[in-house]
DNA sequence: ATTTATATGATTGAAAACAATCATATAAGT
DNA sequence: ACTTATATGATTGTTTTCAATCATATAAAT
């Protein structure tokens, strides 16, 4: 029996806010809370999973985040759904025995989070960032860390023999964040962020920018990238968005 | 094939504690990071859920969220009163500006928490030990990293690409580990740790090497360095431990 | 009012996860 | 050195979970 769309995006988000909270609830304490059958649960979990707001788990699903480092798991916060789904689209690029670079950033480290689950056969993580290192570590992909020196309250390696390091790579897929993006291109506001990030554009066939929608339309001090270079954008603006920004509209999706 | 007790408490225990930090994981995560069956992960499981210390669930395990899990530096930190006294006679050697090379291993790692309550201005850490990165992180400690390949089951950063990069530095003082000394020299079982640790050694002006009094007349895989690589023995032995193993008294500390 | 679209629960065959059992290798006990 | 105890991985049959399919009731569209 059909039933108005409404309804149903409200239970849904019901369902979210549960797991939000109970950090893990079993398929059977999701019929009962929602009063709904075994089949329309397993549905609702599929879409918010899709839409990477939860995590399923065979027998239930949960919330995922980590603990181990508080200042990011913070900034990655409620927005942490949105910033899957937008990590989840890398997923497809990264193919067995390539190497991704992971850029700093909240963003990115949501790519990092899928990794383990993602299981891609000899798929390398080269990557600068220390809670990307500190949540892949021992997680069964091999990482490799091209060093530097970690400025005070950041968690990021930089400098210049962060950016020689990095050149001795050669990556196929670079993810990497953005602050803001504008006619002009992609920016940040670290210069040194910035020299470190086009140091793996350089050496990478790929390069992928993840941008929260909110992000749409701002500049920052550096500029990353401009729209010629090649970077291409994955974001969850809607065309609507982008085209008051004068930007252009993505691409269609090819693998 | 039987295995010892206390490995199998310990292999538990670290269960315990990874999910501790990462809330859930699916079972064939956890056989992949601790190298065992699936029917051996499930016993471990279900002895962990039997003293009440996990949750499982269909296909993984998580924790319940109401404890808190203790720090790396906790884990590392049992007996660290004998480290702290090995490692504290290091600080003497190290001076206003001055670069320090830690190694990976629990002793040296004393030495890094030290660091932060000696306030040794200008100082400048380099390591490729990830618990002295973390532990380091905000300290306001200057922290650098060579970067290299993270090997499985280790927090070590190794590898080619970590020798190359080390020899990049010019360091003052090499603190580093063994896991055994005899009448030949030092010892360390991993031949990467030894290769990376020469290479501080070649670029370092003082070294020295902290070993906890049980480790003396062991030996291992690989020579890290003779009596006559200028190499200066730390050590909580007496001289008649010493003297048994045929080891050379400590020369009079000269700083 | 009529038609179309879709959300739901039930059913079903396939896939995954499970506990139980067994042979074996090795620790622990003597 | 010898025996006993047990931790492990493999195997197996059972149970659980899953996605796909279907009929149906009801919301949207016309």
């Amino acid at each position: 029996m059909r039933v108005a769309k409404n309804v149903v995006e409200a239970r849904r988000q019901l369902l979210a806010d549960l797991l939000q909270n109970q950090r893990y609830l079993p398929l059977e304490q999701i019929c009962v809370r929602l009063s709904i059958s075994a089949a329309t649960a397993r549905r609702d979990l599929s879409e918010l999973e899709r839409t990477g707001r939860i995590r399923r788990t065979p027998g239930g699903a949960l919330t995922d985040f980590s603990d181990k480092f508080p200042s990011f798991a913070e900034r990655l916060g409620r927005d942490s759904d949105r910033k899957n789904a937008l990590a989840r689209q890398v997923l497809p690029h990264l193919f067995s025995g390539s190497t991704v670079y992971i850029d700093g950033g909240t963003t990115p480290f949501a790519l990092a989070r899928l990794l383990p689950e993602a299981e891609i056969p000899g798929l390398k993580v080269v990557t600068n960032s220390l809670p990307v290192v500190e949540l892949l570590s021992g997680s069964g992909v091999s990482l490799h860390i091209p060093g530097g020196d970690l400025v005070a309250r950041q968690s990021l390696l930089l400098g210049d023999r962060a950016v020689r390091s990095l050149r001795d790579w050669k990556i196929d897929v670079s993810v990497l964040g953005a602050e803001g993006v504008t006619e002009a291109g992609f920016w940040n506001s670290a210069p040194e962020v910035v020299a470190l990030q086009k140091a793996a554009m350089e050496n990478s066939r790929k390069n992928f920018v993840l941008v929260a929608a909110e992000k749409i339309g701002r500049r920052a001090g550096a500029l990353l990238a401009s729209w010629e270079s090649g970077l291409r954008l994955i974001t969850d603006a809607t065309p609507r968005q982008l085209a008051s920004a004068q930007l252009p509209q993505p691409e269609k999706e090819r693998i």
